[in-house]
DNA sequence: AAGTTGCTAGCAATCGATTGCACTCTGCAG
DNA sequence: CTGCAGAGTGCAATCGATTGCTAGCAACTT
């Protein structure tokens, strides 16, 4: 600690101005410049007080220091979102829509990764809380939740894309209406032999999808395939090749995630099968890129951005109100873009 | 010798342990539960006392309240990363080296994401250390600095994959070496005529990139054309359209992102232009769905998860040692993922 | 003239952890 | 028996902001 020489009295914290300094400044006690600052309803201040106060903020750049005002209010406003670290397009449309929101109601996020490859459980990230950093927490980790129901003190938490041991606090997509989308625009050109290539079980929106198309396709009298392979291009490949291996094979399939797109186109041009002649392909992710393969794809497109700002409108409703809110299930606006690699059935 | 039959001191806070709390329930003063916890060597304490202090934190399951501790450390283990909301996979990955070396270091990292729209000065970012909501900027804002330099107060901040107004606080990629991969390569298989297609020159990483490419065909007798064009896929589709519209198109071309690669590929279809055949492609982000398209693209494939965690270094070292460090070259591994998007050049 | 009201503003406790300093014991040397 | 060292702890100030309560003072009411 040398006594490093501040040429500047103006300001004798090394860091920006406090309240003291500006109450210094302006000749009145701290507690007044706090009041003041935060419009405080209940106080009363000579209008020229109150005109000197914020002068004298203005001109030190008065900045309020987080940490102080969060240990004394209790509160930190901000948020942690936790998700998967996925090259899937998706997950940075959620961010985008979930910290577009969080600034608007005034709150910081900070992003946890979950490692992909050893995920956790949630109730790891409680620490964060405890320590608060953080008033709530944003689980967008992918994993449906076998975990035994935690009923130790609670921690606002909303589910993000996935669903929790509890009901009232998910928000998720309208997945069965994104599969039913599909489902019936293939159906309707003639399609009888349906497949779904998408990520492993575990996954919670893969396991909605899948049941969702289970019941769709029975209740139409589809046939139905569906194949779990890693959200990856070698796992669409994979799953594509497994698919034509069957003795007659689908006709149509929807792909649950990008990468997987990838794979499947790939796997279908060294098996020689044409697009959509052979076999139409319409992908659950909707990106621009898709627009540009060689066969242009069609796919669903879901409102990612509305579902992040939606989660965090819904945990900091429970933050805020500690609110007992109710699920939420996204369900607009949600299309069908279609491009070229879908098609009529083949005859017979 | 009092046998507390583990009164269990009902924890009177709603949130966790305090100090206090776990003071409380040992019987000594929580300065005391302070320096054991913190293992402060200056301290001596009766083993015993220092098992039950162990005990009792473990047993309340004591979490330190990051935020008083912040507040009188002056000290936050936190910092910010700046990032442009961009589809690109290299951000991803560059976020992903980040968050793992500032978890190898006790830190956390904070996102914010730069609107792409109205990208802000990175003096913007300044007030969240001065609301002391962190220690330092990472600042991955794409853009070049044509601010003024700022003399204001520093606030401790390294540029990350781009080059701040002063030196020895950027942290970047070998961009000419990336460019060198690429002419070689073409230019080892006859191509003459080089283009580089990229997103705008405000963009540093694009200007440093332009600027190696003209040097090095300037060097080698080599004709270059650059277009700049959006990172998108309609951005590459376009700048390629405006290259074939040339007297004598080039024979290769590199392509600054995997967006653009999709672009182009679209415009050289279009065009009924054969890659390699008519033209050579080589995308300079690599990532693993090039393997996949109908034409598999050659790369070039950069370290960008160690860019992230040297620059999260860099950071750490100006906040903990005040260092004056300096500008970190990030060079290895780079390489060449030959693919087949590469040919030798057209004879004439 | 005394009491009441309203305006303006200050005092001090508080949030939870850190840390320099001081204090109380023991044991032991002088 | 006195003094002193050192082990083992406690006290209280501090970080910066918030907020319930108090207090001075002027104007206004009976």
């Amino acid at each position: 600690m040398n006594k490093a020489a501040e040429p500047k009295h103006e300001n004798p914290s090394p860091r920006g101005a406090r309240l003291v300094d500006i109450a210094a400044a302006v000749g009145v006690h701290h507690s007044t410049v706090s009041r003041v600052l935060n419009g405080d309803p209940a106080q009363s201040v000579r209008p020229e007080t109150y005109e000197r106060i914020l002068k004298a903020a203005r001109q030190q750049g008065y900045r309020p220091n987080a940490l102080a005002r969060a240990l004394k209010r209790s509160r930190t406003s901000a948020i942690v979102l936790v998700m998967p670290l996925l090259r899937n397009p998706i997950w940075a449309t959620i961010e985008r829509g979930a910290l577009g929101r969080a600034a608007e109601r005034d709150y910081f996020v900070m992003m946890v990764q979950e490692p992909t490859e050893e995920p956790r459980p949630p109730a790891h990230y409680r620490y964060l809380v405890d320590e608060m950093r953080a008033d709530g927490l944003l689980l967008a980790t992918a994993l449906r939740a076998p975990e035994h129901a935690s009923t130790d003190p609670v921690v606002p938490h909303v589910y993000l894309n996935r669903r929790g041991p509890h009901k009232g606090n998910n928000v998720v997509m309208d997945e069965p209406g994104a599969v039913r989308l599909f489902v019936d625009h293939v159906a309707g050109l003639g399609h009888r032999r349906i497949a779904l290539i998408d990520s492993r079980a575990a996954v919670d929106t893969v396991h909605r999808r899948a049941t969702a198309a289970r019941r769709i396709c029975a209740a139409r009298g589809l046939e139905l395939t569906v194949k779990h392979a890693p959200p990856t291009e070698a796992g669409g490949f994979e799953a594509t090749r497994a698919l034509l291996a069957q003795g007659t094979p689908p006709t149509a399939c929807g792909v649950g995630s990008l990468n997987q797109v990838f794979g499947v186109f790939g796997a279908l041009r060294r098996a020689g099968i044409g697009i959509p002649a052979g076999m139409s392909v319409v992908s659950f992710d909707e990106d621009e890129c898709l627009a540009y393969l060689d066969v242009p794809v069609t796919s669903v497109s879901m409102p990612y951005a509305e579902l992040g700002g939606a989660a965090v409108d819904a945990l900091i409703d429970r933050i805020e109100r500690s609110a007992t809110t109710a699920d939420v299930l996204i369900r607009e606006p949600m299309t069908l873009v279609q491009r070229v690699s879908v098609g009529a059935a083949p005859a017979g």
